[in-house]
DNA sequence: AGATTTCCGATCAGATTCGTTCTCGTTCGG
DNA sequence: CCGAACGAGAACGAATCTGATCGGAAATCT
């Protein structure tokens, strides 16, 4: 069903050797999209197609296969660079789980909070719960590495914000480092409310990421009490990196489906409970 | 058999020419109104609409989804933070306001920027809308003291992004006070991209704030070159302190609808004028 | 309390895009 | 020399996204 094909292809002469030259390989299609993906951030469907001298059913294939190799995300119309978008949706399931939990244990652990309060608040979908919480209160000034926290308190008059310096990492927002350690040397409050991965008696506070542990030991030194905050996904499981013992802690907010064993014994090392009923 | 194919696809396909711009995927203008809302605490449907250049109804439909996610609530007129308090407006409308020449100037503003480069952001819509064409580029330093230019950078794992330390200014979401200067004592970059409030060949770069201005300064005085982005309503007009002066502003972008007796006045001084066209 | 304005939700239509299937040309092996 | 295998383009139906319209609900004003 073809009149003769007029159509000059660009390729040429491939039956003198099995080692055709000329011919672009699928590889090095792949590569040029990824490329272009790369340069731009984001790329429609049609201008890969146009910018490869293919057309969008192939380009549609390779994204396909480009995709499954974690190299790039594809979305209607084309596709972007992976990580850029899938954070939030990462971070969108975080915050909807144990919503609830997290809501009552922000609820008990205001409670801990005075008018007139200096305090320090580290990262955390649980902490931003318990920064939003503050609002009410008069006076306060807050120190806190985690950006979502500052958004949180920011538009509150009565409230001052210091922000922590430092390099940010961007899955959980918060600022990390030398100099965020640093910008918490001298300071001295009354109270740090930390939400770190992991919780054991033995151990203490505990988090995945070294940077991360480094702030958390900081902000944790600069409080004269140390209230931990952690629903009871965190209650009893140990990560990586030790960031606060378990005599330092003071207070543990968490809600009533952590392991009782678990709580028992850092009763008995002194922290003292505060327990979110359902 | 068949007739001669009546079908000439070579001239159909040329329909829909790209003219270079981005395309703007679901995901991504999603990703945009989460930035607005969190930037503002509340912003009213009309002006996301607005901002991300798309209908209402198209916005509505976004916002339902984003609400089932729990990442944000919705109410008559527009969306707010979860659990918050609606909050004062009167940022929001900056932001949609001049959006085309912001646009233009902060593409214009990009082409000063280059792998590999360490730079300086000071706070602004702007700069904001400029700091999102950044993450196209690789291996970028970048050091701010704007929550907002932060968070935009931070989904770009190509980009290293440091916050100054300071106390939160609430209204525009910038670090300001002598914590945030002290952190960018020691620090030397190449080029400083500022947007103040005011702009006038005799007076440089001024600011009706006093904190603000002196991080603004301490902004300028960390880099080699002072890169200032201002649209016409910024040109020509003064207001309260200065933050740098004219002789050591060393490029300026704005757009063309700015008043030419102070440009040329600018450009004596020295200034490299870079002005987006319409 | 009633009227008006504004805004929300639902349905419909248009356009675009995606996935599948079919076909053609090339390459490799017998 | 011929057939199978593979890659690539074309076409069709299905799914999705977007924009417009209309009735109803909510909020505001008088």
């Amino acid at each position: 069903m073809n009149a003769p094909v007029a159509i000059d292809y660009d390729r040429v002469v491939s039956d003198t050797q099995s080692d055709g030259r000329r011919p672009v390989f699928a590889a090095e299609r792949r590569q040029r999209i990824l490329e272009l993906v790369r340069a731009n951030g984001a790329v429609s469907l049609r201008e890969l197609a146009q910018a490869v001298h293919s057309s969008e059913v192939t380009v549609r294939r390779d994204l396909r296969a480009l995709e499954s190799e974690g190299l790039l995300n594809r979305h209607h119309g084309g596709a972007t660079l992976p990580g850029e978008l899938s954070r939030e949706a990462g971070y969108a399931h975080k915050v909807s789980l144990e919503a609830a939990e997290k809501g009552a244990i922000a609820d008990l652990a205001g409670a801990l909070v005075e008018d007139g309060d200096a305090i320090v608040i580290g990262p955390g979908t649980t902490t931003q719960e318990f920064a939003r919480r503050l609002t009410r209160h008069a006076e306060l000034a807050v120190v806190t590495n985690s950006l979502l926290v500052a958004q949180v308190l920011a538009g509150s008059p009565r409230i001052e914000v210091m922000l922590t310096g430092g390099t940010l990492r961007g899955p959980i927002l918060a600022l990390v480092g030398s100099a965020a350690e640093q910008s918490l040397a001298g300071l001295r409050v009354r109270r740090a409310f930390i939400s770190g991965n992991g919780l054991t008696a033995e151990r203490g506070l505990s988090t995945p990421n070294m940077q991360v542990a480094g702030v958390d030991r900081a902000l944790a030194a600069a409080a004269e009490e140390v209230v931990v905050l952690a629903d009871h996904t965190k209650v009893g499981v140990d990560t990586m990196v030790q960031t606060v013992p378990p005599d330092r802690i003071d207070h543990l907010v968490t809600d009533d489906a952590a392991p009782r064993d678990v709580l028992d014994d850092l009763s008995a090392r002194g922290v003292r409970l505060h327990v979110a009923q359902f």
